[in-house]
DNA sequence: TATCGTTATTGTTTTAAAACTATAACGGGA
DNA sequence: TCCCGTTATAGTTTTAAAACAATAACGATA
């Protein structure tokens, strides 16, 4: 038995727009230099993976990618300044959540290993 | 914009068994006295709340409620002392987790609120 | 101007979770 | 023995998310 934390962040509405699995997007399009391909690394369709960073997007107020269509490779998507800058934050905040949360895991339950 | 901690406790297979849907349901329990009712009071079904119970009682390896068919008023729902003192230390951790998740929260984003 | 692999958009199909329905069994008490 | 409202179980239907498919547009290059 274990806990598990996830963190998410919500909008003004509620709403989800940014979590583990925008996080791992990000990452894959970094390493790919395409949407498409990075969706499809994860077994994601790449509309869910549009639709995921038009949200997030919207959501943050600046773009987290430059995408564009077009040109001698077809195109492809990179991750903006921000976008890296956010993407850094948001996996600085959740590693310190999981290690905090760990430690009072180890009191809360010390019986359990 | 804000960020929401999600606390879920996990068997050994990886698989969820218990968080804050489970939380809620046994406290209708407690107030209600009955699984259904409990179950009708969070717009729940029946089946449901039922699969929830036996889960997270066979991933404990305890039983969370004492249930019984039949009787005066045709039976009913109760927490058994073991189910009380889990979903005690449930919120008491998951309350300390979400404290110290805002605290760093300040930390990591402080031009937000 | 034709080609290429993208981005972007729209609509359909699958799929899995949840809700819903129906029915049986329980067991005190009238 | 019958009645009651619950627990318990099995099967069906809804529903919402995800996957899938098809197509247009983009723009540098040859």
């Amino acid at each position: 038995m274990r806990a598990a934390v996830k963190i998410t962040f919500l909008d003004e509405n509620g709403e989800k727009f940014f979590g583990e699995g925008p996080c791992r997007l990000l990452h894959a399009v970094e390493e790919t230099g395409s949407l498409r391909a990075a969706a499809q690394s994860m077994g994601m369709a790449y509309t869910k993976a549009l639709k995921i960073l038009k949200n997030a997007e919207k959501a943050l107020g600046f773009a987290l990618t430059y995408r564009a269509a077009g040109g001698k490779d077809g195109g492809g998507s990179v991750l903006t300044p921000e976008g890296k800058e956010w993407l850094k934050r948001y996996e600085a905040y959740r590693d310190a959540c999981i290690q905090a949360d760990r430690k009072l895991y180890l009191e809360f339950f010390p019986e359990q290993r």
